[in-house]
DNA sequence: CTGTTAGCGCCTTCAG
DNA sequence: CTGAAGGCGCTAACAG
């Protein structure tokens, strides 16, 4: 006995009241059913009906209307310096199949327009749209670092500790760069380099100690000049392997700290006329797709950047129950794994 | 004479009654001088102390109440298939500024992981997340195109044309290929192929027309196998570039269609010891900033993916506005620029 | 110029 | 087992 059906929609939108009218019943026992409340009690009958009716209707709750009286939207937002990264995808996919796991739907705002990473954290945490953050972004000025206390407990920042109160979750940087540097010694070299990331961010700093770490385990020195700070971008790491090949004497291995700085290394190295890996040999840190296809294909450490998304969004889930997490929590597993491809050779004689 | 300011906290939500009791006036008027309604005409004096105390607690409207009374959230979504991608960095930072002009915000949802565009659609859109979407995600299936045929009023579909209304923007794959090909020819290319993407995909289709047009307005024919489909991936250019190698007369030029398929063709010829541009010239459509680092540095044709992201929103806005918009736009400006790198020489002799 | 009054769509006690 | 009532935070007429 349909009788109502049309009227359903005003601006598109199919409504609890609809539902309870098509149903013959109160709004608020469609309300339970609806969202599988288990302690409401509801005959098989009007249940199946309110179902049915739904189904027919293409209800759909309104989340607005819900967050408003849940007071949580459920969702959450991931914050990241660029979309075009090499780092970022893993990390996304793995947060965003974390969230719907959960019930959560996770958006992600890219802060490199002319947007900053307080304005994102504006419109989405304190607007309300999100009900909490995970923040991959870089620089986040004090604005956010002193930001209501509130909002600590709202955001998990990756792979980087700011002051605040906030938690963070970092990969392992120094076990990668140990794995890489591992690598280069086993193929025989005693000078190697490290192509670092910028020295005022933390997770490279890790790398630069993972990497200072190996080598000395394995009773060799590291001078000052074994490490050259760059950027993050492939120019940064273009220009930074034209200052170690300019070094004297120049090592025969280099561990590159990023994915997109290795390019720019590998570049120079072309322009330099000296040949990877029979003059020199390259690790880098992070595994890309492009990476085999490069010239040479480079042996990379893969670092668990997925597993780096779900844990991080699982942390969240975690603190935005109430639940107390750690100040920091360093990602033990899944482990990184190195990537053979053919940029590591023995040294030259 | 601040007289009620820590009262105004309960979940961390100042709310408009906070801000009204701290001002001794009534909820309506802070909400008109807050939304700077222009035709809402409130003394200087009240509203000064409006403002002030709204400053002093720190208020911030909750987007749900708002949007749920006012029929509209002020956010779009963009879905993309994959953020690692080489084109889709350049196409959100356009559409978030653009958006960020226009006084809404653009959430990004990423459908590689377990997520689909259909789940993506419904938790934004049908539960009233965001006013609308840009689509730029591949594979939609039938079921978001026979969607709802309000949906189509809130989608825009970025470089696909796709059945029952939407409405698309496309760049200007024709002209971009045709510039591609202009570059090979003019350096004296006779025999050229075009390495495109799959033959499914309108996108690539479109590039294919412009590189048969662009030969053929030069007077010289297109065979069969001049043009050989593959994927969008490093992989996919890798296979197809080993056939075209592999065929004879072998080309002594090739236009590649996608970005990421560039750099597994210049693999291919790597590997197969094919020196590039001495033994053959290649150009690739989409610039990255990688392509400047390849080996050899990569000839490309740069569209105009920023404006595209920003007349995606542009559009989205005005049809969200209830504006009738073109079922197709084409953008024609601004144009494609090649960027002329090391990949492209004179054919061998 | 400012306050009062209705809701937006949904959830959640509390009765019945 | 189901209906009635109140309210989440905000906006938008309509009075005064």
């Amino acid at each position: 006995m349909p009788k109502s059906d049309k009227n359903a929609s005003r601006s598109g939108g199919v409504t609890l009241a609809d539902v309870a009218r098509g149903a013959s019943v109160d709004l608020s026992t469609v309300s339970r059913v609806l969202t599988r409340d288990p302690k409401a009690r509801v005959s098989e009958a009007t249940r199946d009906r309110i179902q049915e009716v739904a189904d027919r209707l293409g209800y759909v709750a309104n989340a607005n209307a819900r967050s408003l009286v849940r007071r949580q939207t459920m969702t959450v937002g991931l914050l990241i310096p660029s979309i075009g990264g090499f780092v970022y995808a893993d990390v996304v996919r793995g947060a965003g199949d974390a969230a719907r796991r959960m019930g959560y739907v996770l958006v992600v705002a890219d802060t490199s327009g002319s947007g900053s990473a307080e304005e994102a954290f504006r419109a989405l945490v304190s607007e309300g749209r999100v009900d909490g953050l995970l923040i991959a972004s870089g620089r986040l000025t004090d604005s956010i670092e002193s930001g209501a206390t509130s909002a600590t407990q709202k955001c998990i920042i990756l792979n980087r500790q700011i002051k605040g109160g906030y938690s963070s979750i970092i990969e392992d940087d120094e076990k990668g760069m140990a794995l890489g540097v591992a690598e280069l010694l086993d193929a025989g070299h005693t000078r190697i380099a490290c192509l670092a990331g910028p020295e005022n961010v933390d997770t490279s700093r890790r790398r630069v100690q993972g990497f200072k770490a190996a080598v000395r385990a394995a009773g060799l020195r590291v001078r000052a000049n074994d490490v050259v700070s760059a950027g993050f971008s492939e120019q940064d790491g273009f220009d930074g392997m034209i200052r170690i090949l300019a070094s004297s004497p120049r090592p025969t291995a280099v561990a590159v700290a990023s994915a997109a700085a290795s390019i720019g290394a590998l570049a120079a190295c072309r322009v330099q006329g000296v040949s990877v890996p029979d003059e020199l040999s390259i690790v880098a840190f992070h595994d890309t797709e492009i990476a085999a296809f490069l010239s040479p294909p480079l042996t990379t450490v893969a670092m668990p950047l997925y597993g780096l998304g779900v844990r991080a969004m699982e942390l969240l889930h975690e603190q935005l129950q109430g639940e107390a997490i750690p100040k920091l929590t360093r990602l033990t597993s899944p482990e990184p794994v190195l990537h053979r491809r053919q940029s590591v050779a023995p040294p030259p004689i």
